[in-house]
DNA sequence: AAGTGGTCTAGACCACTCC
DNA sequence: GAGTGGTCTAGACCACTTA
């Protein structure tokens, strides 16, 4: 019985990861406590407690206080997902990125966008249409508004020389934000810049920030048709 | 002076939290060391670790050793993504789960899945087509292509009772997967399963899992007309 | 060369939850 | 009530990176 001894968090995490995946645990089964493992890898339980935090945050194992550990069931991996800086976006492709402003005025929002901000009927907001390109290619379009009550400092700001995406990520804090995905086809408006038909699938990303319940901004990016978001897991 | 001390790690995060919200640290601005929150806030600096390290996770903070702790420039948030279990997922919004095998069989995979699946030409595959539905209307479109060699078991189960993604999350581990999310049109084949136009904007879920390199299945999820995909930062 | 974060340890107490 | 994970502490050493 020659006890090697894992000294690091990794190398826990990487046996006992090991272990899941041979089956000597399987789905459902309940892992020994951290004490006892612990003492199995002559480490510290805090040593051990690092290394099973990590696998429950991927969705690996299910902790809980006095039931103990156990392989999840579903081990439905989460995976982290970076929200996008379009400008970054595509200079870590080796792109040249640029941008032009289509658009720039005060208007009265329909009421699908009343509904997500929640604001008055009546109030206006700054709606701004970008056109975001890689190699002078059309490479998303974004339309987003601005509460002006939010974000006064946006009244003044032309969004020329820095895109509106930029400005609000550098200018503004947000305390929380709901992102969602989906498809939809491409208007004769977007359909034109993007040089396509009308009716092209796009990828498309709305994103709405706000900061204490108080909306700043939603924003809906359409992707050039083609357009692949990619994660590993 | 009072010291209202932090004593735990969700406090002190919560603290730094909100001095970058407020613009006391702004972006690219260098903390102060773990050890002088520590002293300030009271705590050891084990806890201040803690807290620093999950901003740090969030993308808000970035850390290196010797250059400290600063204001992430691009506080560009990471979302953490469900990758869904088609069943759970609808079982999760209260509609009942239903799914249909509408083919299986051997056969010699296109160039593209070969290429994804890094298989030899000539090699064959089972290939599965699975529709999902949520309350008997039809909800994601599935196509998989499974390598019998990494998973010989497929060969001899019928995919009628449990679906090939539930059988292949329960059955089979994989070490390591590539996701990637886009938007297509219709065929006319999907067209016709979603009750839809063909051209009609579909969102789509391409995914690669691996074992220890080796590819074990390669699959695209269509998702019915309309689908979003949601998460919050 | 030196400063900073990264991590380990041993012990302790606590919070939650199951029985 | 009792067992498990969650966390804090104080001290220590190490790894990395920059000045």
């Amino acid at each position: 019985m020659t006890e090697s001894s894992l000294n690091t968090w990794q190398a826990v995490r990487d046996e006992v990861l090991r272990r899941v995946q041979n089956r000597i645990w399987s789905p459902g089964e309940l892992l020994p406590t951290e004490a006892e493992l612990a003492t199995e890898f002559g480490c510290a339980r805090t040593t051990v407690n690092r290394a099973l935090r990590a696998l429950a945050e991927t969705g690996l194992l299910d902790r809980r206080r006095k039931a103990g550990t156990r392989v999840s069931m579903n081990p439905a991996r989460r995976a982290t997902l970076e929200i996008p800086v379009i400008r970054l976006d595509v200079v870590a492709k080796g792109q040249r990125y640029s941008h032009s402003l289509l658009s720039r005025e005060r208007s009265r929002p329909p009421a699908d966008i009343r509904a997500r901000m929640q604001v008055l009927r009546g109030t206006s907001l700054l709606h701004v249409k970008t056109l975001h390109m890689a190699n002078g290619q059309a490479y998303a379009y974004e339309d987003r508004w601005i509460s002006l009550q939010a974000v006064p400092l946006a009244a003044k700001e032309a969004f020329e020389d820095i895109s509106a995406n930029e400005w609000l990520v550098k200018n503004i804090v947000f305390t929380r934000g709901d992102v969602s995905f989906s498809a939809k086809n491409a208007t004769s408006e977007e359909a034109e810049v993007f040089g396509t038909e009308p009716g092209a699938a796009l990828f498309v990303l709305d994103r709405t920030t706000w900061r204490d319940d108080i909306a700043i901004t939603t924003v809906r990016f359409c992707f050039a048709p083609g357009h692949r978001m990619h994660t590993e897991i």
